[in-house]
DNA sequence: AAAATACTTTACGTTTACGTAAACTTTATC
DNA sequence: GATAAAGTTTACGTAAACGTAAAGTATTTT
């Protein structure tokens, strides 16, 4: 059980640090499905997973509709007509094989970052030896730390 | 050393799947920098390495400035002043506080993913159970496996 | 009750990452 | 040397994901 039951718009915008406009956006967009009192939205806790979900799935990578596919077939899923969990079955699977791609990508930037920092750290050393031996070279001026 | 020195823009394009529009589109942002003989495009393996990284930014949520940015940055700090070797090291860090997230974001997405398959599979095999019962019950009607 | 605050709809604007078409040139092939 | 294949520029079009402004309503605070 979550700690509150509904939340208005600008709870769930302050919440995750993103504007009113994009949530109803994403209402806009039949992703979120917010009741009415009047005109004002109250969304629930489902509501409120689900902007998580989309705003992860951003981070990830996916776009508005590709996250709403996958809700809409959730949804469907939960109906529970044998060909829909069998599809259900098949997203996952191939969702599965995006996120190792993704995984071997991280890690190979991960590595690639890894040299790049190594050959950065390199330079910075060499640059500052060089600096000590001008330093010793013309032990007259004393501002070697000079910075700008 | 690669197999190749150069490279057609058809050929870049066909190995990675994209279309040559695509590349002209990021020699136009400033991310691929071909050589002409007349018109024509010449891509170096420097040039198919930036594709390669743009792609797979791409894929970890990249946008083309960002990964222009980093190219940039790159460039300047192979030039070998200390302020950009600094600014470099700090790039990294912010990059790899990145792709922590983007890794929590993925084991999170993996976990619901073995719930949500789970879920399926019970709920399959609940119907496939019931199924079994009906055809027991009523062995007078064949066309038990009833789809429409 | 007046003012401030929060929320609403409507609608046009913007950026990103290309697609698509037109009209032309260069290079390879028969 | 004609013709096909690959490449080029120019330029307009488009979908996604909001930003921003306008103009109104509802609620809370003073």
């Amino acid at each position: 059980m979550d700690i509150k039951k509904t939340y208005s718009i600008s709870e769930l915008a302050k919440e995750f640090d993103v504007t009113t406009r994009s949530v109803r956006f994403y209402e806009d967009q039949g992703l979120l499905h917010p009741t009415r009192r009047g005109q004002t939205r109250i969304f629930s806790s489902k509501d409120r997973v689900r902007l998580k979900l989309i705003l992860r799935g951003k981070r990830m990578g996916f776009s508005l509709s590709e996250t709403k596919e996958l809700f809409d077939l959730w949804d469907e899923t939960l109906s529970g007509n044998e060909k829909q969990l069998l599809l259900m079955l098949d997203t996952l699977a191939r969702k599965r094989a995006q996120l190792e791609q993704q995984k071997n990508d991280i890690a190979q930037a991960e590595m690639e970052m890894d040299t790049a920092e190594a050959r950065c750290r390199e330079a910075l050393a060499d640059l500052q030896a060089r600096k000590r031996k001008q330093t010793k070279a013309t032990t007259k001026e004393p501002e070697s730390i000079d910075q700008k």
